[in-house]
DNA sequence: ATTCTTGCAAATCATTTGCACTTTA
DNA sequence: TAAAGTGCAAATGATTTGCAAGAAT
């Protein structure tokens, strides 16, 4: 849920930018639309690739500095699960991500209990993320 | 613990690479001494300047090499927090780590309960990691 | 009108690869 | 001595940066 009340999936994009102090360009709505839209974990190369038929002339900087700033307002998660390209989630309940060793793929794993760290005296967490590593159905052997 | 009912940082170098069919060379055996006296998230960076005294030869080639034969091995843990660089741990305890984001610092934060992700049917878990972020005492405003 | 965003090209940085040489078992 | 590890130099791949032109408030 945001400030308003809607969750992030259902909200309006320009709304969500704005209360966030970013400017409504039509890249940045274009691709936060997207992600609000699919929960694929998409990479840079993704996103790129799926919006470039819709704005043709769509740079991968462009991509970059709007996920960017989409993290940096808080709509957005990047998640670096092993080496690799920096996969892109709407903020959502938590959940864990599970990479599969076989095909590279990432799966949302359904979190039971909200991981609770003991966390020490000082410090403050802004956010977490669980990571798995294991084979999906497909490619376990 | 590993096979030996040893903890892994009380264990010999050379008995542990051998258990997993891992030549004991002398960067080898450095490397992992290294690792095992030190709980510090190296990067491949930090290793390979830590040890070039030890062995001015040593290329970041082999350090790159031996982690990822380490890891491999399930003798380490290679954590990729936010960009940057991947950052090595002996296997250890289950714990969480918090990367600050004031002064890009890791570290380690005990985990009172283990993530209990609810595992849909098939899937098989072989590693699981959870990154925090956040603010360490020193950096929080 | 001013400030922020875009996008191209070039730069950077972590990591990988090809390959001849050395070491381990 | 056969198989594996080392290390140099070059290649790769993701991400960042400099900067001039264009768009948003």
């Amino acid at each position: 849920m945001d400030e308003s009340g809607q969750t992030l999936r259902t909200a309006d994009p320009r709304t969500l930018l704005a209360a966030r102090g970013l400017r409504a360009s039509h890249q940045r709505l274009v691709i936060l639309d997207y992600l609000l839209k699919h929960d694929t974990h998409p990479t840079v190369d993704r996103v790129h690739a799926d919006l470039s038929p819709l704005i043709p002339t769509l740079s991968k900087t462009t991509v970059y500095n709007t996920l960017r700033a989409l993290v940096a307002g808080g709509l957005v998660t990047e998640i670096t699960i092993g080496s690799g390209e920096a996969r892109y989630d709407v903020r959502d309940e938590s959940h864990a991500h599970l990479r599969c060793a076989g095909c590279g793929g990432v799966f949302d794993i359904p979190l039971r209990v909200a991981p609770e760290a003991d966390i020490p005296a000082g410090f403050v967490v802004t956010d977490a993320n669980v990571t798995l590593r294991g084979f999906c159905p497909e490619c376990r052997c």
